[in-house]
DNA sequence: GAAAAAAATGTTACCGGTAACGCAAATCTA
DNA sequence: TAGATTTGCGTTACCGGTAACATTTTTTTC
């Protein structure tokens, strides 16, 4: 049996026009007639004619619908969900994703970029908007529609879609010294690419400075912000500073870790200790109180950058800084 | 600026030789002298050198890098780890993935899998054996390598690599017998598509019969198999059931959401009632006690399955059917 | 040391589309 | 109704690699 596929130049010779007329009907890109374009799509359809996506690209690199995303991971975490919009919004609108991960390293993301680099991608999503000297290389060589998620920049590359990190500190600061708060403790982990929950410290420890609260105690572990460190980090911050009245946690999983650690070893929440989470997920709805944070919206974040790429790669126009909203959800753990 | 890149003629013609030998050194494809190589491959490198894969696999099927890779979801559960393993262990082996979802609907499947063709892949790697006739024509047209995972098929397509999901439900059936378990439930959601989670329970049924144990009460939710449609599904089965003295669930995260509602009713576990989940996840450990659960080695799976497809790729042996062998975890929950 | 075999390299054609341009027929304009 | 413009379609060349085959050079063999 013959395993290749039906070529346009077959669709072509079957609706009686060159292959030209017929790749113009495919693509819609006008200068045809109704008549034909009838024809040329009957004969598609009845030859079951699937385009070669390689061949296309391949003859010019404004006809790729191929987008590279690079996000830190895929398990666990907030990025699955980000990555699930990305792609729904992209595959809605005619366009293929060639997902990655970098786990924040900077020698992963630059072999990553290489590679996908390599396909002529119409377009990228990275994550975060600190990039090695070597990534920031390739992506001016290659000039290509670029939006970088999650962490919000206000003078981006090409376009941002992300978070006031910075703000969410802040604003969660203030809850902590509006619930008399003082010896406040911050837990995170995998802090080694910057911007990446780095700057909702800084916008915390504004805040705290703002009203003159006294400094945080930080425990940052070196890996993924899971239930497991936030179990650790908590110890860790308590072993060291056995008064502490609060801790803010990187992202929610930490937080519940935190938690487990607290209940484990007598101390009531919010009595004796307050605490808070970020980002917002089902793992907090196990807690018997509704745990303080800030909700994000993974899915508006994914949708919005996918369709800001796509603006951008059809040059429509678009606003370089789109900035999804969070929300602060006062909660009943501090 | 010019942005083109540079192309393999240029690193010929800097090497002094034809384009083809620079080809061959490049692919490392034999018949080339020692100093030929490395004389193309030090002007490969010093023209900073990406070879275009889009030409590459254009010019030959067989010179195609890249894998489609097909999961029900990338957030929540356990698919985020088998997605990171196998793009990990395929990235390593030098190729590319295109990752994509389909909400185990046959519908999304079918459109995922011919916009992946389009790109002609290498091989795929889909999840779940039942396809929609659509997709098994197309699967069969392609003739493709293929692995099928999650759902250990011991007639494979192609290449099978997966849990004996039935034997994880049959040796839990034996350990609610042990446990003096008689008025059991099981709850479970998203079984539109046969097979994932379905024989599990099949597994689990057989064990009861086996014994002359009495029928199992199952709540099954049209949704995804989260944390709340544990709590939902639980409230359900005891409402229609207040005499249930065990409830199997399909995975950790319902059934971490059916201990919730067990707590928030009053209801001690283990000793009102028995609980366990499928999977092993980090929610779990939030728990007090440890969850009665089946460990699932998600990183082997994605690794194993990825290294099976390049070998049936690179045309090497390969067994078809590859078991990844779970744990039953006998916890503190029943 | 000549013929045969093997190794290294080159030549040509082609993969399946798309851009750029050319040209005839249909339509519009004055 | 002649000339200008628009519309519809075709022709040609090309994208950057790779397969298949041809050719040259080197090595082996007897």
């Amino acid at each position: 049996m013959d395993k290749r596929k039906t070529s346009l130049t077959e669709v072509a010779d079957a609706a009686g026009v060159s292959k030209m007329t017929a790749s113009r009907v495919l693509r819609n890109s006008g200068r045809f007639s109704e008549e034909t374009r009838t024809r040329v799509l009957k004969e598609a359809a009845r030859l079951n004619y699937v385009p070669n996506r390689l061949a296309a690209a391949f003859a010019s690199e404004s006809a790729s619908t191929l987008v590279g995303v690079l996000v830190p991971r895929l398990s666990g975490g907030l990025f699955g969900q980000v990555v699930e919009a990305i792609d729904a919004t992209l595959t809605r609108l005619g366009y293929q994703t060639m997902i990655g991960t970098f786990e924040n390293c900077t020698v992963q993301e630059e072999a990553w970029l290489k590679s996908v680099l390599a396909w002529r991608p119409a377009g990228l999503i990275l994550t975060g908007r600190a990039h090695s000297e070597g990534t920031t290389a390739m992506l001016k060589a290659a000039t290509l529609p670029l939006v970088e998620i999650w962490d919000l920049n206000t003078r981006p590359a090409d376009i941002s879609v992300g978070i006031n990190h910075f703000d969410c500190g802040y604003e969660m600061g203030r809850l902590f010294l509006s619930r008399e708060r003082r010896r406040i403790g911050y837990a995170g982990a995998d802090l080694s690419a910057p911007g990446l929950g780095r700057s909702r410290l800084d916008g915390f420890e504004q805040a705290l400075r703002d009203s003159g609260a006294g400094p945080v105690e930080t425990e940052l572990l070196d890996d993924r912000p899971s239930f497991y460190q936030g179990f650790y980090a908590t110890q860790n911050l308590l072993s060291r500073h056995p008064d502490l009245d609060a801790i803010y946690f990187q992202n929610d999983e930490m937080a519940v870790g935190g938690m487990s650690y607290c209940q484990s070893s007598g101390l009531g929440v919010p009595g004796d200790i307050g605490i808070a989470g970020w980002g917002g997920t089902d793992v907090a709805a196990i807690l018997e109180r509704r745990l303080t944070t800030t909700n994000i919206s993974t899915r508006a974040l994914g949708r919005a950058a996918a369709e800001a790429l796509v603006s951008r790669i059809r040059d429509d126009a678009v606003r370089d800084v789109i900035e999804i909203k969070s929300h602060l959800i006062p909660g009943d753990t501090l």
